[in-house]
DNA sequence: GCGTGACATTTTTTT
DNA sequence: AATGTCACGC
């Protein structure tokens, strides 16, 4: 049986699938075959009798690949995989710190902060210790917090010698102790407490070290320095590690991914036990020569050249639009004609750089009646409406939770304003307990909240799951609230969704997928309650951006969200200098984490535009038979012309697999009422304006800066300005208070 | 306490 | 263009 399941597997893959008890890199191309790979050797190591369901421990970066995982191995094996860990690494961080909660000196029910909600705890914090949020920005202050924890690091290790980062670490450690007087624990935090849980409690380690015998990873080049130590932690002396992994589709170094983790883990665990798997069952011959010349021109690499037995196939379209505009039109005719030739819509994809760039698009095929679907945006568990009932579930079941509190103890409007929760908050610090407690202990309006919560608790106790979300939806006026907004009905569809979903939840449950079968941990809890378990799905899980599934619909999002996918046909769109590549990412990705205090944590600073470079190139292997790359020399972007250069990416291609649409109306422009445009620009010569690239100037708002690029001429001329306090902006030359400084 | 208008801000995204 | 944040006035 163990050969049929290797059946259809190439040398490599077959190799990998079977490799012996050792731990090995799998350096895996896209379109090679990766997810059936991991799936397959797991399955394999089963069957063939190596190790039990219980010792193998996968991990993801996504639920949807989680699920994926999960659904493909019971497909072919015929046990039951329910006590197995499978899943992302705050899922199973999660399930590891529920099942040992007092070890690891967090309530029962502790809850889990969302980014907002984290974000919205630091504001708290600051307010209550008067920081002066213009200096010290809350956004920044997490991306400090966060950056920390994902290098390992807690307060008290965090090295700060200037003032800015002393404060900085000052606050890291008070938002730690509000997050545990609160019994809170935000997205790091969960990983954080699990690696010090086990790095701290030696028998536990020693279970979980005995038990997993083998773990894989998936998209392991988009481990963060944490992520890669809790792997560490997590394998005893006789496990084996399985990493797949693609170091050139790494795209989220921004957020702290560290692909050196590859080389590393080649040489403290794989030992040159790497294999490749280079050949792409996804794309033509042209569409991979494409990504593969892009890619080439990255110095880090691990190196890898992926190849096809397919042909050619069709050449790789090129598009130069004049405007936005028109390259939507562009791609709305093309995507009708492919739709006509009997392609399906959901066959499709538009991908761009960022999100903004989708409004044009949308436009167009809205106005020429196409049916499309946006990926990204607001998920369900994160719509307002949704957030509020959470938050009173959450109070419900742990009082201590001050942001839960704050979120609804006005929401609906009760007449508790801004000054009465100030002596609230006065008096609960003074007493050292939370504004729960103190609510309880006053009188007034507070205490009738306090008394609305109660009664809640009281009757729910006995409720379900979904019954109980059902009655607080009713009984905290939120429902009432929506009934009476003009605008409510959709929220309130939102919330009955909710406890639809709290329903599905538990159904879920009761069959024993959210249950630990392994009975024999030392000390765990045996089972999570029903409100906290659905809390943490809701956070850990945000929900799929539902709507239109089932219906053929194009399929729009950023080249991001397409990491994984494929598609028949694939428009690339906006490929524009300082949009793709970005210029944020192209030319400072040092910033963001340049006072952080510990840019030991990104060691491995690559130049963000290789970054940019990785992106396209997994924006281009999405496609398996036909591609379009398209730019436009003008864009509205932020309520403003922009004029743009072709992206440096299109030079990067070969001439050979590209086919310009536009050839027949040289030069790019296309015929019509435009007379003569101007030429896109040429920085250094033709310009008459007095101005040129480097140039020192003035602004009467914006300060001096230094002028890094120039476009048009005469009195469409536009420059770009870098200014010392402002950072960089397109100015016209003809409005702008600009004078040579 | 609450609603309204001025003001700034704007990468990519998962958990 | 669109959205969120904040200060101000009722």
């Amino acid at each position: 049986m163990s050969a049929h399941l290797l059946e259809n597997l190439n040398p490599e893959q077959r190799a990998a699938v079977t490799l012996p008890h050792e731990s090995a890199l799998i350096l895996a191309g896209a379109g090679s075959g990766k997810t059936r790979v991991l799936t397959t050797r797991m399955v394999w190591l089963i069957q063939t009798g190596q190790v039990s369901p219980l010792g193998v421990l996968a991990v993801t970066f996504t639920n949807k690949a989680a699920k994926e995982m999960m659904t493909r191995v019971s497909a072919m094996l015929p046990i039951n995989t329910r006590g197995m860990w499978v899943g992302t690494f705050h899922g199973l961080a999660n399930r590891l710190l529920r099942t040992h909660y007092r070890e690891a000196g967090l309530p029962q029910s502790f809850q889990i902060l969302d980014s907002q909600d984290q974000l919205s705890a630091i504001k708290r914090l600051m307010k209550a210790m008067n920081v002066d949020t213009e200096k010290y920005e809350p956004k920044k202050v997490q991306r400090f917090i966060n950056g920390n924890k994902e290098a390992g690091l807690r307060a008290r290790d965090v090295e700060a010698f200037d003032e800015y980062s002393m404060r900085m670490t000052e606050l890291y450690e008070a938002y730690d102790a509000q997050c545990q007087r609160e019994g809170v624990a935000d997205f790091p935090e969960l990983l954080l407490r699990a690696y010090e849980l086990l790095y701290r409690n030696e028998p536990l380690r020693q279970h979980y070290q005995d038990r997993f015998r083998h773990i894989l990873i998936d998209e392991f080049q988009d481990t963060n320095t944490l992520q890669y130590r809790w792997l560490k932690l997590f394998a005893g002396p006789r496990t084996a590690l399985f990493a797949v992994g693609d170091d050139d589709q790494s795209i989220y170094a921004f957020r702290g991914a560290n692909t050196a983790n590859m080389a590393e883990f080649e040489r403290e665990f794989a030992h040159g036990n790497v294999i490749k798997l280079e050949q792409n069952y996804r794309s033509h011959g042209n569409i991979l020569t494409a990504a593969n010349t892009l890619i080439s021109q990255n110095a880090h690499r691990l190196g890898k050249n992926l190849w096809t037995a397919e042909g050619d196939g069709e050449p790789i379209r090129v598009f130069h639009a004049y405007s936005d505009q028109e390259e939507a039109s562009f791609v709305v005719d093309e995507v009708r004609a492919l739709n006509r030739e009997g392609m399906n819509l959901s066959d499709m994809a538009l991908l761009y750089r960022s999100n903004a760039q989708s409004r044009v698009l949308e436009h167009a095929l809205f106005s020429a009646s196409v049916p499309y679907r946006v990926y990204g945006g607001l998920r369900f568990f994160e719509r307002q409406e949704v957030k509020h009932a959470l938050a009173y579930l959450r109070l419900l079941t742990n009082p201590e939770d001050d942001g839960a509190f704050l979120r609804v103890v006005n929401f609906p409007a009760r007449g508790i304003g801004a000054r009465t929760l100030e002596q609230l908050a006065d008096g609960a610090a003074r007493a050292g307990a939370s504004l729960w407690q103190a609510a309880c202990t006053g009188g007034g309006k507070v205490a009738g909240f306090a008394k609305l919560i109660e009664d809640m608790k009281q009757v729910t106790a006995d409720l379900s799951l979904a019954e109980a979300i059902d009655h607080v939806i009713e009984a905290s006026g939120l429902a009432d609230y929506y009934r009476a907004d003009k605008e409510g009905a959709d929220r309130l569809e939102n919330l009955n969704e909710l406890v639809n979903a709290a329903a599905l939840f538990a159904e879920e449950s009761e069959a024993g997928i959210y249950d630990d079968a392994d009975a024999s941990t030392p000390g765990g809890a045996e089972s999570f309650r029903a409100l906290d378990t659905f809390l943490a799905h809701a956070a850990l899980e945000a929900g799929e951006h539902q709507a239109g599934a089932g219906h053929d619909a194009l399929q729009l999002m950023t080249v991001h969200a397409a990491k994984g996918l494929e598609f028949h046909a694939v428009f690339i769109t906006g490929l524009e200098e300082g949009l793709f590549p970005h210029e944020q990412s192209a030319y400072d990705s040092t910033r963001a984490s340049a006072r952080s205090g510990s840019e030991s944590f990104r060691a491995n600073e690559e130049s963000g535009l290789e970054e940019e470079r990785r992106l396209m190139y997994v924006a281009i292997t999405r496609a398996r038979r036909r591609l379009y790359l398209s730019h436009a020399q003008s864009r509205m972007l932020h309520g403003q012309t922009r004029y743009s250069l072709p992206s440096r990416f299109l030079d990067e291609l070969p001439e050979q697999v590209l086919l310009n649409l536009n050839r027949r109306s040289e030069p790019v422009y296309p015929s019509g009422g435009y007379s003569a445009p101007a030429a896109p620009r040429s920085p250094q010569t033709g310009n008459d304006t007095g101005y040129k690239v480097g140039q020192s100037v003035v602004h009467a708002k914006f300060g001096t800066g230094i002028i890094i690029d120039f476009e048009g001429r005469g009195s469409d001329a536009r420059v770009q300005v870098k200014f010392r306090e402002v950072g960089s902006k397109w100015l016209a030359l003809a409005y702008a208070k600009l004078s040579p400084a």
